[in-house]
DNA sequence: CTGATACTTAAGTTAATGCTTAACTATCAG
DNA sequence: CTGATAGTTAAGCATTAACTTAAGTATCAG
């Protein structure tokens, strides 16, 4: 996975990736109903404690969940703004469509009786020549 | 990548995985913006046509992107539904942490002047002996 | 102290990812 | 017809991800 634009990567893609896998959304699904040990996470599924504490691991790398250990037991918990922030995202590039749309609709009925030529917006599209490597 | 739950992945899989990588996502920001061909989408990317047209495929694979081919010129746009599916996943999770929040806050209101033994809800856990490999 | 519980950690295995080259196939302009 | 565009497809390679075993380490109950 060389992707050569970020050291670090982005809250955004350890989250996504983060809800990614099934087991993963299982485990969010049980801790969004309230907290729960780490063996009551792995109860529903069927791998060992081992692999779920690696996908508990990857949660809370991700910041969706957090963990405390009290006793011989690691109760762990949802946190909620990464949600938000993952939330938002989606959000944002809706509303970007959706004023588009708008702007459309707008431009649709504005222009109805007057002309009929009405590209869908494909811009010109300039030349520049490219290598195919063309690292930096 | 061993995962044995599904054969095949649920569509949620398949649109986290896809939002999950950063060059896939400045991908759908591009298209959130308008229709864009796969040239169109290359351009800001540091990395050859080729992946370009690989990360289109995810995307394409994931139900989020469509794209249409005209001439030589493909011409890729967002597709709106399975957005929603994931903005939707997201709701319905913080939806049950704010239910049992209200519910938290109710009860404390309502037993304000009552009693005071109020564990966190840590349920039993029956011990269920489980070996270590648990296939089915 | 002893044994069960509840994780932890470290390897090791296999498959999936994210790239790159390189070679090809259609358009479209002139 | 020719060359440039625009994309497609197939290998190949390094890294990461999702498990497994196996062998710990702290609690806590009795």
């Amino acid at each position: 996975m060389l992707n050569y634009q970020a050291a670090t990567p982005a809250p955004l893609d350890l989250a996504f990736q983060a809800l990614a896998d099934p087991t993963r959304r299982v485990m969010v699904e049980r801790l969004s109903q309230g907290p729960a040990s780490v063996s009551e996470l792995a109860r529903p599924l069927d791998m060992t404690l081992s692999a779920v504490v690696q996908h508990l691991a990857v949660l809370e790398a991700s910041g969706l969940v957090r963990s405390q250990k009290v006793g011989r037991v690691r109760t762990c918990r949802i946190e909620p703004q990464m949600f938000t922030a993952a939330e938002r995202w989606l959000g944002e590039r809706r509303a970007s469509w959706e004023r588009r749309f708008d702007r459309l609709g707008a431009f649709l009925a504005e222009t109805a009786s007057e002309e009929i030529a009405t590209e869908p917006a494909t811009s010109p599209a300039a030349p520049g020549a490219r290598r195919q490597r063309k690292k930096t």
